[in-house]
DNA sequence: CTGAAAGCGCTTACAG
DNA sequence: CTGAAAGCGCTTACAG
């Protein structure tokens, strides 16, 4: 089983080599009869093509980059996990490529992923990686974003609706009876980021309470430091990303302020692990499940007519265990 | 710099493609000269060998498999993460294969990784591939196991003294005051699993209180509801892995029970996570980042003289804040 | 130490 | 519809 290849389909089945080809790789090219006896013998040799050889010759391989920051953020776990997914029914193959923010480390992978043919890539946010590195590597114009990279927006993107997503998690809180409600960035792509706090800015208005804008992991835990140090404190946060609300709730706790009695709290991701956590994360779920499918389907279209879409999927508010009434 | 060659490069250095072939992969067997001027040359048209041809040729690729049942559990994030890092650092190329615990994918990534050449495979614990499965894709010989798969023990290991993880959970709550402290197992290989509630057993003796052995997510939570049902209530648990943990403490505290204060919950990985955890968890910290380097010296290892070493690793505990003095 | 040749396992115009 | 040939970008005995 290990090492038969297509002339040994061949020789078995009593045709040149060309016709097991294409018998397997344009059905449509080889009599019906002729290609079933190919198909038969294939079968029980137990043969399978070399995706190697057949990416050599033909420069065009199965292998899709999945570009993500990194994997400790269980966001791109989760995202990692569906893309896989999807990649592998669609006869792909995903490679991750981590690059920790270090866009030397970006660039190698792209130059590998060249290198192997790959047909796209797929660029994750906050991956440090621009449409000029992209473009050096090929990829210029056969990469889909999730998250939006620029405004002039060459290739495919999937993004949420962010607007959205923040409305939601404010509306959740004022139905709550809620005044003053927080906010905090965190770790997301900078547009994502950006776009969530705007919309945050605007329904909040002269209200807004920004107690952290920063980008680094660290962000959930300044925060809720803040809001301690106020005299006239925010009874709700949101959190710009899961992580950040853990975060929040985590240094909240540690200084005795109980979640959500006396402070309300909502994330933005609807990571699984929210559903564990304690209190329960009430968040804005993010279809993660939907982008991996999605985002190929960007792909290919594109390489077919060049195409340009850009999806833009809808948020949902899950409410779990992290908010409650504004306190008196 | 997309496509130039090897012929490209051996043409502008007046030499034959062999010679640059020999330059880049075995720099002693070209004099010092030639193969300086062929590396300037190479660098100057920007050249990098096809992986592709090279594997091809040489029936011997970078590609390694890392198999993990799933990405949403972070132990297996992290995991990955460490071991993409020192794949790269050592020329090698991780591919993530994501079984989900389903042994059909998992024969798919493998053959797709031996027609690939990969050198060799690294299994992750939980993967549910067994030594038969890895020797029908010629990886039999060719593997390292995290966590043991068989006692005969034909593959490389490394593996975590859980013996004395559970021991240092276990002293640290003795030392604290509890004499009831029950167990639940979760999610973990299947050895590591046994390995830790038989050390627990051991440890607790007639006072063992299994709360939960069962090895789904929902081990945590189950823990939880039979801990609630108890007369003579624990007053510390330890968890066979952090997820498990924090499904307990989500649990316990929905239904008011406070930890540490009333309960302390040790868990069993050393998770980043667990740090942003509510309380902040105490926990064994597994050596993850270590791992992967040692995986892939035994592999090398192996393939060169044949050893078959199983390093033991020594885990650590990290307290924290979901552990306190026994209640009264 | 270097070159010439064969070949890894495929695909794809080109004939027929 | 099928076969014969050339070639993808490399490596590696084999000569010299």
């Amino acid at each position: 089983m290990a090492d038969v290849t297509i002339d040994d389909v061949a020789k078995a089945a009593g045709v040149h080599r060309a016709t097991v080809s294409r018998a397997l790789s344009r059905p449509e090219a080889v009599k019906t009869q002729t290609r079933e006896l190919i198909l038969r013998v294939a079968e029980e040799l137990g043969y399978t093509m070399s995706p190697l050889a057949q990416a050599l010759r033909s420069k065009a391989s199965i292998f899709i980059p999945l570009v993500v920051p990194d994997l400790v953020n269980p966001f791109y776990a989760e995202l990692a996990t569906s893309m896989t997914q999807a990649a592998g029914d669609r006869g792909y193959q995903l490679v991750l490529c981590i690059t920790n923010r270090d866009s030397e480390r970006a660039a190698a992978y792209l130059a590998a992923m060249q290198s192997l043919y790959a047909p796209f890539a797929i660029v994750a946010p906050s991956s440090r990686v621009d449409m000029n590195t992209l473009r050096q590597f090929g990829f210029g114009d056969r990469a889909v974003v999730i998250d939006r990279v620029d405004e002039q927006s060459t290739a495919p993107s999937v993004t949420v609706d962010n607007r959205r997503g923040i409305e939601l998690a404010f509306d959740h809180l004022r139905s709550l009876g809620h005044r003053r409600i927080g906010y905090v960035s965190g770790i997301s792509g900078i547009y994502t980021a950006r776009e969530r706090i705007d919309a945050y800015s605007e329904l909040a208005g002269a209200e807004s309470i920004v107690l952290d804008s920063g980008a680094d992991g660290d962000a959930g835990r300044r925060a809720a430091a803040r809001l301690l140090a106020l005299t006239d404190r925010p009874t709700a946060i949101i959190a710009g990303n899961d992580m950040t609300a853990f975060g929040v709730i985590s240094t909240l706790a540690a200084e005795g302020l109980r979640v959500p009695e006396d402070v309300s709290v909502v994330g933005c991701d609807g990571l699984v692990l929210g559903a564990r956590y304690s209190p329960a994360l009430t968040t804005v779920r993010q279809p993660i499940a939907d982008m991996g499918n999605i985002a190929i389907d960007l792909a290919e279209k594109k390489a077919m007519d060049g195409t340009v879409d850009h999806v833009l999927l809808t948020p949902e508010l899950l409410v779990r265990a992290s908010t409650a009434e504004a306190p008196a």
